[in-house]
DNA sequence: CGAGTATTTGAACAACGTCAATCCTGGTGG
DNA sequence: CCACCAGGATTGACGTTGTTCAAATACTCG
């Protein structure tokens, strides 16, 4: 297998390693290992150990967290750039799956702590991307705990909307996308049964706020309908 | 007011601040600044200017977000030696409240961050508890979305039951311990109502595992039941 | 002791989950 | 090209959990 250079890399400069030089990158570059996983195939499962940290570079990631009794929910969902990992632990609080079809960059979780540890602007930017992804776990927290099934559905799709690249005709006209993830996915997500998602969609569509085409295809139809839930 | 000395603090070698010797505790010093609040006083709103970061010397803390309409939810706890604030943001996500009397040690938010800057040993230690607050976050999440009532006031029994000193008789018996919060902040802590917490609270005292002395006193009588929940 | 607040308890209700049947839809092979 | 198949999605009926509204009771602090 060709080794690949990071130059070339897609979120060369969205991921951490935007903190790092050429000469630095390198480096990481002998350290570093493309890996790629298919739909449903997952990089880590919770209680194992820790072995990885990397970068997202294409595709979505689930964490998830599991009670004993086999009760699932989604806690974060990784996009591309983003770090992948959890560094000083030995073992993994979470299980982490791909989406879809994935590729990112893995480093041994050691030799990629002494890289954090040499490089402080590096470490810097982790500290302000977990700072972020904290207030995002605990905006989350809020959704979870006190939203309506409507009103979690309603603010996962704009969430979606403005992640996705969707085609619209005006600039504020109708956006249309294909859903990432499949129902079963959205309720792990949102703490719901695919059922109540289900059925929470098609009472949005009834009402005209979106549009669905097939499994996967949705169309924001009236924003101001979906802000207001 | 005479200033403080750090090397008095209560939390010097647990805080943050462990990260720091004696002549860099002096620097810092001259920029912190002893704070009190009452009971139920904020230390800064959601959506304010973030204005300071500092150390939780004594009390409890709440964070908590709100939806436009009202609803509350505590997204975290603060207890004493923990960080408090979020640097590198000039906004601040979360309503910060004292649950009891708090003291705390203040710095304005800017030369705070300078100090971490300066100090890679102190930057470290506070990306390692941002971590350690991001799995705690995520580990809730599974807990309000989907845990019971039941499961929920269990496990938050036993984790204050942990942190309290309260007394026991023998190693493995009942712990005896003040509850730090009412009914109403358990209930926003666990995304429950008031009434959910009481009636719960009444069942598992009626079936033995707990003990109720007084709105604040608590005896866990049987941990293995609250554990099984 | 007494006012004000927190807590407990009850009854009716709504939202969401569960169980089960049916419907799509996209992919496959004849 | 079309029929079939499997997994996902939808829909319906019903049960459960937790909320809401309301009232009574228990604490705590002057």
């Amino acid at each position: 297998m060709t080794a690949q250079l990071c130059s070339d890399c897609a979120v060369r400069d969205r991921a951490l390693c935007a903190s790092l030089d050429d000469v630095e990158l390198d480096a990481l570059n002998t350290l570093g290992q493309k890996r790629r996983l298919a739909r449903g195939e997952t990089l880590q499962w919770a209680g194992e150990e820790s072995l990885v940290c990397g970068n997202l570079i294409s595709g979505v990631l689930k964490l998830s967290a599991t009670t004993p009794d086999g009760r699932e929910q989604v806690v974060g969902l990784l996009y591309p750039a983003d770090f992948v990992g959890r560094p000083w632990a030995d073992h993994a609080d979470f299980t982490i799956t791909a989406l879809g079809d994935v590729e990112l960059c893995v480093f041994p979780r050691g030799p990629f702590e002494r890289v954090l540890e040499d490089h402080v602007h590096m470490e810097r930017l982790l500290l302000q991307r977990t700072l972020a992804a904290l207030d995002e776990a605990r905006g989350r927290m809020l959704t979870l705990a006190r939203l309506s099934a409507r009103e979690k559905l309603a603010g996962f799709l704009l969430d979606l909307a403005d992640r996705s690249h969707g085609c619209r005709a005006t600039a504020f006209g109708p956006v249309t996308f294909d859903l990432p993830l499949t129902r079963g996915e959205m309720a792990e997500v949102l703490g719901l049964t695919i059922e109540t998602v289900s059925r929470q969609l098609s009472k949005l569509k009834a009402e005209g706020a979106i549009n669905l085409m097939g499994a996967r295809g949705i169309t924001i139809r009236d924003r101001a309908k979906l802000e207001a839930a």
